[in-house]
DNA sequence: ACGGATAGACAACCTCATTGACCATATAGA
DNA sequence: TCTATATGGTCAATGAGGTTGTCTATCCGT
């Protein structure tokens, strides 16, 4: 048992959110000094959503959770950033298949390496130990696919 | 040391996200049942921002991280759901004071019960003991004031 | 070969934010 | 006290990003 009286509820979800925005902050603050001073913190899912093998519009809007045309929409922007192009699918000439760049795999790379530089700073301050059982509490708690790409939507007002 | 390798970096930040997503979408399908169904996540930082004393479009500007027409147009839709009400301050002549209504002071307490429930569930879920190591370790990871109201915007594209 | 399902593009609209302009009021200083 | 400036609120125009509806082209199972 803890002496100390429980911290109001409303304090852990804040607090989630805040470590969730220091990290993504820290990771554009460093990207976009590593040359992608475009980036927002939508686009790393985006990027996600795509995958190594490219996707097509329609199912870039299903894993983001948005109506085709938004993707699609998405897909122009980034095309005209240079991280996406859009090739034609021999197999099914419906398809267009949404591919990333070099620009845009270099963007994946740094961020993956910048996520593992950030894990590392925070294993620093705390613990490896700590860190994992944060890490272990959460899968616990919030189990499942942790890409919902819909967070924008969700979040805003009616 | 752990004998495990560690998890990819990237993994951390998006279980924050969809803890707090989890805990979010919680609170409003319970707060939803308890005669609130038309609260979005967005209106409780609102509320919060809005403080038992009141405040005006200008200064939930400021804490909302928007302008003051963008606040104001909130605000016309939280009065229109009967949540606030504004009222002309008799010190200044220019200020016009919104305050919460009984509705929107109940939502407010009503969300405090809920949050607590919560805590005390995944509480349960985890063991008291490891609870507060996730809130001390977050505490020390992401410190400062966890209210930034301003994450509807922050998070979007360009 | 045909009919339903699927991928994509185009158009109209909606919501919510923005900036700029404007008026009323408060406040500090000559 | 009178005036200049700052502040609070509103109105108007604009833009970004999402939605639905509709249309065409293509695939695939019967």
């Amino acid at each position: 048992m803890s002496s100390e009286p429980a911290p109001p509820g409303f304090e852990l979800p804040l607090r989630l959110l805040l470590a969730f925005r220091t990290i993504i902050d820290e990771l554009h603050e460093r990207i976009a000094r590593e040359g992608h001073p475009d980036l927002r913190p939508m686009h790393g899912f985006v990027f996600q959503a795509i995958g190594p093998h490219g996707t097509t519009a329609v199912e870039l809007g299903r894993r983001l959770g948005v109506s085709k045309q938004a993707a699609g929409k998405t897909v122009e922007n980034l095309e005209q950033l240079g991280y996406v192009e859009r090739g034609s699918d021999p197999a099914d000439a419906r398809r267009k298949v949404v591919r990333l760049t070099a620009r845009g795999v270099d963007c994946l790379v740094r961020s993956a390496r910048i996520f593992d530089e950030l894990r590392a700073e925070w294993s620093a301050t705390l613990g490896e130990e700590r860190l994992r059982e944060v890490e272990t509490a959460l899968r616990l708690l919030a189990p499942g696919d942790p890409f919902r790409l819909d967070t924008p939507r969700w979040f805003g007002s009616p």
